[in-house]
Order: structure tokens, then sequence, then C-alpha cells
RNA sequence: GUGAGCGUAGCUCAGCUGGUAGAGCAUCGGUCUGUGGCACCGAGGGUCGCGGGUUCAAACCCCGUCGCUCACCCCA
């Protein structure tokens, strides 16, 4: 009876604690300065929507919608008591569907220029978790939208996604890019690749025989080393698409290069949903497990219709925040990220007050500051502020209290200095605009 | 949904052919009431994931169960 039961966080959830989630906040703060400087501005979406949202952008057959998400008959909001279940709602499994019902909803085709949007947050996906693949994970991604296909945007949103991971520090990437052709053209690619791919059905596994029916494209992509010289002789989507997104694609290809981005073309880059067309691509980064895209994207120009809106051309990206913060853990390249700067190390009950009142005035000048709430003995507070990790331990005996100047060291090397109020906020300010940049 | 591996202290792990639980690190205290990192001494912390079985005796063997991890499927 007394039996307390042991809660822990649901199997595929987890807890950012420090000093990761300190990591998380630079990762998320730099996505936001790179995409603003590009023009991005943020859209904050619900967490979740109607089912059917989802349903119809996602393709209502996929195991996706149909045992993937988390859904639920939402309460009803009408007072008869007849109808208990109201509509069917969802987690959210991804953002560009909200994003897509953001921009009908609120009328953003009539905005000037292309609307270009981004977002961050979680997203839950019901499914056995495994190294970099969580129920609740968290995407960072980003959306253009407008009338305009051009292929400079499709470069322009790599280029600032390639800019992004550079800016912290996740260099050892690869960048794929493929064209998959758009409604007119890659149709009659499927069928033609689900043809050949019947001739060698023997020769393929259980799963790409199953998937020559379902989604014969996901073929393409098969791990199993035993089809890979199988489906290196399949014909490619580059040879058998139309002029238009064969002239998209090299055009998209010399931005690349004007913009200085470096890639590799991979015709076996596709994506699972039906709504991309032409422009995909994924990059992949290391130190993960099986699961190593740390970012996928692509064209979707019907999408926005599809959702019943205007006819809108759309290109966009999601960056899985979880894998590409662990592949920089991995790597070690990790920033340098600021701590607590001050330890006040007071001794006597009659320095308190003059702890308490200089901790403030610190905390006021943007400092971050621990003050221990009790009287510790000298030796313990400055091995407290050692392990804790200050820069500085501020020293407040009855020395500093009577003569109004303080001891400040610095607990990297030693060095301590005398300090009057004055110039201990400006040395420490001014030392921090230095380090910190 | 499928498969494999693993569950011993906060963390990393040891624990022999079964004899009833240990180390390192961490935490707290002391040596040490005006100078941290070091050293030494000490303390707390475990129904060995849980339940059953075999046995004089189970962390160890058997069965079940739960959890974690990795991979498959799927991919947002």
């Amino acid at each position: 009876m007394t039996e307390q039961k042991q809660f822990r966080a649901i199997k595929g959830t987890r807890d950012i604690q420090p000093p990761d989630s300190t990591l998380w906040n630079w990762f998320e703060q730099s996505a936001r300065d790179v995409f603003e400087s590009y023009n991005f501005r943020e859209i904050r979406l619900p967490i979740f929507e109607e089912t059917s949202l989802f349903a119809r952008s996602v393709g209502g057959e996929t195991d996706i919608v149909s045992k993937e998400m988390y859904s639920f008959p939402d309460r009803s909001t009408s007072s008869d008591a007849t109808a208990d279940a109201g509509d069917l709602i969802s987690l959210r499994p991804e953002a560009t569907a909200s994003t897509m019902r953001a921009y009908i909803e609120h009328g953003m085709h009539a905005l000037p220029g292309n609307v270009k949007l981004y977002y961050m947050g979680p997203m839950f996906r019901r499914e056995r978790p495994q190294k970099g693949r969580y129920r609740q994970f968290y995407q960072i991604g980003a959306e253009v939208l407008g009338q305009s296909d051009a292929p400079a945007i499709d470069a322009e949103v790599i280029e600032m996604l390639m800019t992004f991971f550079s800016r912290v520090g996740l260099i050892r990437t690869t960048l794929y890019i493929n064209s998959i052709g758009d409604k007119n053209c890659r149709p009659q690619y499927v069928e033609l690749l689900r043809a050949e791919l019947r001739k060698v059905k023997d020769q393929l596994g259980a799963d790409s025989q199953r998937r020559i029916e379902t989604n014969p494209l996901r073929v393409l992509d098969s791990k199993i080393p035993q089809e890979q010289e199988i489906i290196a002789k399949l014909p490619k989507i580059s040879e058998h698409s139309c002029d238009a997104c064969r002239e998209h694609f090299a055009k998209l290809k010399e931005e690349l290069k004007l913009r200085g981005v470096s890639y590799q073309e991979n015709w076996r880059l596709v994506r699972g949903l039906d709504y991309y067309t032409r422009t995909t691509f994924e990059v992949i980064a290391e130190g993960l497990g099986s699961q190593n895209a740390v970012c996928g994207g692509g064209r979707y120009d019907g999408l926005v219709e599809l959702l019943g809106g205007p006819p809108t051309k759309g290109i966009g990206f999601a960056i899985g925040t979880d894998r590409a913060i662990l592949s920089i853990q991995e790597s070690g390249n990790l920033p340098k990220l600021p701590g607590l700067d001050v330890f006040v190390a007071w001794l006597g009950l009659e320095a308190y007050p003059t702890a308490v009142g200089l901790t403030k005035k610190l905390r006021e000048a943007g400092l971050s500051v621990e003050l221990p709430g009790e009287e510790m003995k000298f030796k313990k507070s400055l091995n407290l502020a050692d392990k804790l990790g200050a820069r500085y331990a501020l020293i407040i005996g009855s020395d500093e209290v009577a003569t109004g100047r303080f001891t400040l060291k610095r607990l990297a090397d030693a060095d301590q200095k005398k300090l009057s109020e004055y110039e201990l906020l400006e040395y420490l300010e001014s030392e921090r605009r230095g380090t910190r940049g």
C-alpha cells in the first residue's frame, strides 16, 4: 500500500536536460538567426489538427496515417449528450500540412512576394523507437510558398539549409539531390519501373516484392546488398522525365554551383509521399545509427491545391533536430556555451547583505550569478564554485565590506584583484562582451 | 507489427562450476572558519527490473512478465 509506482517517461519520449538543453537552445536560436537572414519568419502552429488534414496531405493509405499517428476523438464541443465523440484529431506527425492549412486559412496567397515561413517544435509518431528516432521528436522546418517555382528558390532553400548546418558545426554531411518528375511524367515512369520490377520479382526480397505494388519508387532505396546489382540496372527517372522537369533540374544544379553548394546527385533518392514533385533532397550525417538522415525536403507543387487552396508552388524541408544534435555531439565539435559567470563566496553573516545587493546588480547587468543562501565554510564555497563551473568567484568578507573593494578571483588561473563596485561591474560586463562575441 | 541483445548503487561496471553484493566515479561530511582543482579518512545509497519454479541455498539455472537498446518495416 505504501508502494509507490515509479513513474518514467513514456516509451519513445525523453527529457532534454541541462547541459543538453543549453545546446538545444543554441541550435534552435542559430536556426532562427540564419533563417531570418534569408527573410524567413516563424510561424507557430498547433500541436494537433484534424486527422483528415494529415490523411489528405500525406495520403490516407500510408502506414503513417493508418497506424503511426496518435489519433483520438476530441471531446464534443456541442452540448448534445448523445454526441459523445467529436472530430477525430491527431498529434501532428509533421508540420508541412499544418503550414499549408494556415497558408490557406489566412489567405497568404495575397501577400506580396513569396511566403517564407519556418517552424520548430515537437512532432509525434507512434513507432518503436531506435537510435535517432523517437515517438516525440523535434523538427525545424522551412517552406516557401507562392506562384513561382523558379529553381533559384529551391537553390536558396538548400543553400540556407547548408549554411545553417555549417553554422552549427555540422560539417561532415552529404547533400543528395534528385528530381522525381511531376504529375505529367512521373506516373509513366512509375509504371515503367513497376513493369521492369515485375520481370525481376523473384530475385527480390519479400519487402521489395511488396513494394512493387505499393510504392515501386521505394525499391530504389532498398539497403539489401543482394538487390543492389538489380537496382542498378533499373530505368532511371532522369532518362524518362519530361523536358520541363529536366530543365528545372539542370537549372537547379547551375544555381547550386553559383551559390557554392556542393551536392551529390542520387537517382535513387525518392520520397515516400505522393505530394512531392521534381526536386527532392536529403542530408545525411555521421555518428548516427541506421537512421542517418538529418534533413529531408523537396518540392510539392500540388499540395496547397489538394488541401483546397489556390494553385500554389511550394518547396520546403524539415531538419531532424534530435539527430542533428546527436551528430554534433558525436563529432565532439561542440560550441563553448555561456555558463555560470560568478559564484558569490561570502563569509560571515555581516557580509551577507552586501552579497545580496551586489548579486542583484550583477544579475541586472546580465550575468549569471550563483549566491549561496546559507553560510558555508570558505573552502567549501570555493570548491563548489569550481564544481559549478563558475568563471569567477566574487569574495565578500569583512575586509571587503569595510573597504568597499571586492575580491574577484578568476578560477581558471587563480588570478585575483580588488575592485570597487563600479569597477567590478565595468570589468565583468566588458569581459563578457569580449568572450561571448 | 517483426527480430536480436541487455537489465546489479545516481553513472560506468565487476561478481568464478549456485554459498545470500563489490569497485571506480559522483554525492555528502571530516582533516581544513580568508583562497578551489590534489590527497587522505569516513558516510549515505541496492528487496541484484518484477513474479514464479528448481535447490539445503539463486544476482547466477529454468519459465513467464515488464523495461531498455539496436535493427527491420515505415518514413514525416
